[in-house]
DNA sequence: GTAAATAGTGATGTATACATAACTCGATAT
DNA sequence: ATATCGAGTTATGTATACATCACTATTTAC
């Protein structure tokens, strides 16, 4: 394996097995035993960790360690109000900035999301979540500002904390039998094709908002 | 000194030093030479560099080290985008979730604000700056949304890279022989208190625009 | 005289050894 | 039986030694 800088290497490891569920709410990442699995000590995974602990992917108990945030219903409130408006600020943005090439590439992606196979499989909601993360970090790519690229790639990662209450979101239907997604995605880039900032920010907002919509009734569902 | 966490210390004095303008754009930040002068060894310093940069209050190139980013017209214009947008939304999610102990704080500081004397001197400033500072942080708290309140910290901390060229904005009066930063805040605080979210958002952005207008101004003179 | 090669210097990158504090669990006292 | 004290264990906190790479300056070849 070429590794070439070892902090950078332990970092996306371990972002990597967070975003991927390896872990469950409340688990500490021991710093021993990530060193371990991945290969070098503890340095750069100490290194990796604090960085994971600034951005707000862990949590940190004082001399105890590293550990996966607790989500709670108050959490997710907060993280899908931040994230419903940095979405629009960058959506707006974007309908600024893109070019041609940018909204090629959008309109793919929405053409390969449609295709995505009945998602009763882990594997198709897998690829769906995929396409999904491109399409909402592309957007802010496009919106060609640095520091709300930053905030959103931030704080639509902080939404996976929730993602795994998706299941009725992917697999939902309109009257006509459409999925509702890509229904969506589409709105939002035909208003960023025609220039159209304030709607791709209301487009984006309301997209935003009925995920949460959506995950808040399944997880009320679910607890109560 | 009673110094708990050696991290969080190194943290906050090198970050003092930074915001404090100790250090010019492009000049590096040695390891070696912080550890000497704060007392301790390089490692609780390196990681308190690593969160710096991925804060983005530091640059880094491998193998070489930290240093200040260097300011640029285009650095000046996502910044102060973004903090407009951002402090946008504080300022709106502040008129929903303000207490009466909250606008009562604001009005606080508005008033010692109105009182500091004519900024000619260093010590006015600095003065200023941090009632100025204090006012922009407690609206982002107020916004009672944890995310919201980081970045806007984030961003505002960041917008301090370009603060020293903002002597014209602390004098300048309006026709009527008064303080037009004042003036401005005071409109803000009073749309939160009734409770006015579009309006507290508009008039926030406005504001923050105008900062970036004059510095901009006064920088093309400077430059050019 | 100029350019390329190279050795020297000083910083960061990495591993490791030791210090310290939190948790565990059992023993003892009430 | 329960509560408290304390020793042992283990993971983090910190310092330091060594490795490595980037830069610099000097030397050497043409």
């Amino acid at each position: 394996m070429a590794r070439k800088n070892l902090d950078e290497f332990a970092y996306k490891a371990i972002i990597n097995l967070i975003l991927g569920n390896h872990f469950k709410p409340g688990d500490f990442l021991f710093e021993t035993e990530l060193a371990a699995s991945l290969g070098l000590s503890r340095t750069p995974v100490r290194h990796a960790l604090g960085q994971l602990v600034a951005e707000g992917f862990l949590d940190k108990k004082k001399k105890k360690g590293c550990f996966i945030p607790l989500p709670s219903p108050e959490d997710a409130r907060h993280v899908f109000y931040a994230r419903e408006n940095i979405e629009g600020l960058t959506a707006a943005s974007a309908a600024r900035h893109a070019t041609e090439t940018d909204i090629d590439h959008l309109y793919l992606l929405i053409g390969k999301e449609k295709k995505v196979a009945n998602p009763g499989s882990q594997k198709a909601k897998l690829e769906y979540v995929t396409i999904n993360e491109n399409f909402h970090l592309s957007i802010a790519k496009i919106s060609q500002n640095k520091y709300l690229e930053q905030y959103c790639r931030h704080i639509f990662w902080r939404s996976h904390t929730y993602i795994f209450f998706f299941d009725k979101y992917y697999t939902e239907l309109d009257s006509s039998g459409q999925k509702t997604g890509p229904k969506q995605h589409s709105a939002i880039v035909s208003a960023i094709d025609n220039r159209n900032q304030e709607k791709a920010g209301n487009l984006m907002r309301q997209h935003v908002r009925i995920t949460f919509e959506q995950l808040f009734m399944t997880w009320q569902l679910n607890f109560n």
